[in-house]
DNA sequence: ATTAGCACTCTCACCCTAAGAGTGCCAACG
DNA sequence: CGTTGGCACTCTTAGGGTGAGAGTGCTAAT
């Protein structure tokens, strides 16, 4: 389910969970979390009576305010500014005052008819995916490949391209499709004369494939010191194609939306949005995440300072893990400024994960 | 080579090209450019005799700068700030007064370094060639895969997954690698209960992969006639997979250094980059280039309002086409506010496109 | 043709002020 | 005692005015 992510309480768990608030103050602070999030400008207490027909006087808002100040749920920019929630007072919010806004039963229909117009190519779906989570937060997307924890051999093909060159095409047990350009120069090293025409390269992966499915790169690689010739050296190359695949955790990342973001005011000034931008390029920012998340289940929400990269702190992150139980493992999710629409944002990446999920398990089995 | 791209021209060709200018026009054209580009600021007579050592005063200068403006070559923001280089101007500039800085050779040794570092997948070679281009232009950097103009089929795998899905691996003769994952329920009903097993498929496949080599979709279709069972519905797969890569001309666009580009100040309000993000994710921008960009070969430039998307009349466009000759096709370039550095631009994308061309060719043999 | 000089224009940074929003506190009220 | 109206206080923001500076265009002299 939501929930936070560490760590660095500084303030009591009772505080955080919002637990230990008055009526009133939970009353309060959802209304300034819901009015700025719409308005992006700091609430005043007049304000709130008047848009939230608060039964009390300003006074008293003002007061009740004070206290969820002192309890660092809220801020103030200046003396004389309405109030603005801290990450804290977000999270508490997430935590317990927020009425998720559950997708309703046409948007569900409308996302699965989308992914049902699609051909059916994994890539096609996490574009997709990107694309509708995007559009349907206003935020920006963020998906990336599923792929299983642990790469295992599924299925090699060996291809001549043109005279000169030769394919290895990968299908890992997870379903995902590798692939490597053989280098000539290599090849013909390797092979001394040896002829590499297509029934060879046939021969050479059927081999392969009868024996080395469902191992990881270091079983093949063992196996692999007993063959010769081109199988030899293309076992060679499906053990490596295993373990960098096994090496790296996230190697394409899907983005969509990232205007959006750029829309919202906390980030008119687009240099503040570089950082951000070059956080998720570098994808290790993604691959240290991927065990957070898979460890919670779920949709994850990460807000402001939670964040553990310095560059991500003024923006929330709602993500969840998606694919086949205790097998691929791929992550999804929007990116955008703290001030987010979190009762949206929530339920809608619920959704795309559990499609995602299906997607994966029904059309691809599980897995090893 | 260099070159404009249109049409829209209300002045003279020989204006354009810049033959007619005075020396002296063309100096203080060149001066105000390249003061510009660095400086982002407007560039005043007096700042421009001081910082170029013009053996004129500054009043010579400002009559050139007038006669540049009435030629439509410079502009004015107001009446008592420095002249701002047109679009007109920075064609002329990159058609006639730059003295590209050409790559030094330690640069190109580099970037060689780079791409012998990587795997030899297609995919890294374009993710490489955007960050290299995007960190050494500080621009933000577009690459698109190569295809072939017209999809050929290559070679199919069929492979198990799990035990409830089936995947359809097909390598196109441009070397592109597609898949398809083949629905259980369809397979199924199409099957009517034959088996499924792998050998079954390698036995599909091969029947396949011997017949239709180099066939275009239609051509697989015709022949998918005389199949029956489990190859017939293969070579249906594999049709309409070549037909899909045969229409969709850009699939997938690999950008990097967004980022640099927010940097700009013309950018500073993130918000009017929010337009181009979109033209860019609706590939058909692309799509259209294309062929623009592979009739006129070598660096294209294209600046501002020359542009024919009203979203990119800030940015200017310096790409190139890469691929094997009359084979496979893809697109590089760079994209940054018309204030672009093109003597660095021009070359770096020239060498990129040389590179990929050879990466392409070397390893992959051209292309039926 | 070039140049020095000069009047003119426009922006930009600065300061000042007034208006407005919002707070915090306090005394009064039920 | 929680709630409220009132009020003084603070701080931002928008607007207006000013002076400096940059840059131009023109003209007359070389």
């Amino acid at each position: 389910m939501v929930g936070e992510q560490s760590s660095h309480s500084d303030t009591t768990a009772s505080a955080r969970s919002g637990l230990d608030l008055t009526e009133r103050q939970r009353t309060v602070l959802r209304a300034v979390v819901e009015d700025y999030v719409l308005s992006a400008v700091p609430v005043g207490s007049r304000a709130l009576v008047d848009r939230y027909r608060l039964l009390v006087s300003s006074a008293t808002v003002r007061s009740a305010m004070a206290e969820l100040e002192a309890l660092g749920l809220l801020s103030h920019p200046h003396t004389s500014a309405g109030r603005v929630p801290s990450d804290l007072g977000y999270r508490v919010y997430v935590e317990s005052l927020m009425r998720e806004a559950s997708l309703d039963r046409s948007d569900q229909l409308m996302i699965r008819h989308q992914f049902s117009q699609v051909q059916l190519t994994s890539n096609e779906w996490l574009r997709l995916a990107a694309s509708i989570l995007a559009g349907s937060t206003r935020s920006a997307a963020v998906v990336t490949p599923a792929k299983a924890r642990r790469a295992r051999f599924g299925h090699l093909q060996l291809v001549e391209l043109g005279d000169q060159t030769r394919l290895a095409v990968l299908v890992l047990a997870d379903g995902n499709v590798v692939q490597r350009r053989l280098d000539r120069a290599v090849l013909e090293r390797a092979m001394a004369g040896e002829p590499l025409g297509q029934a060879h390269l046939d021969a050479a992966a059927a081999t392969i494939n009868a024996d080395f499915a469902g191992l990881t790169g270091p079983q093949i690689r063992r196996r692999a010191a007993k063959l010769t010739g081109l199988a030899a050296h293309a076992a060679e190359v499906v053990a490596s194609l295993v373990e960098d695949a096994d090496t790296v955790a996230v190697e394409e990342v899907f983005t969509d939306g990232i205007g959006n973001v750029l829309e919202q005011p906390e980030f008119a000034e687009g240099a503040k949005l570089r950082g951000v931008l070059e956080v998720l390029q570098r994808s290790d920012f993604l691959e240290q995440l991927v065990p957070v998340l898979a460890r919670r289940g779920g949709v994850t929400v990460i807000i402001g300072h939670e964040n553990a990269n310095d560059a991500m702190h003024e923006v929330s992150l709602v993500f969840a893990p998606y694919g086949a139980p205790g097998g691929a493992l791929g992550l999804l999710g929007v990116l955008g400024p703290t001030r987010m629409p979190y009762p949206r944002a929530i339920p809608t990446v619920r959704y795309l994960a559990t499609l995602m999920n299906e997607l994966i398990t029904s059309h691809h089995g599980g897995d090893a």
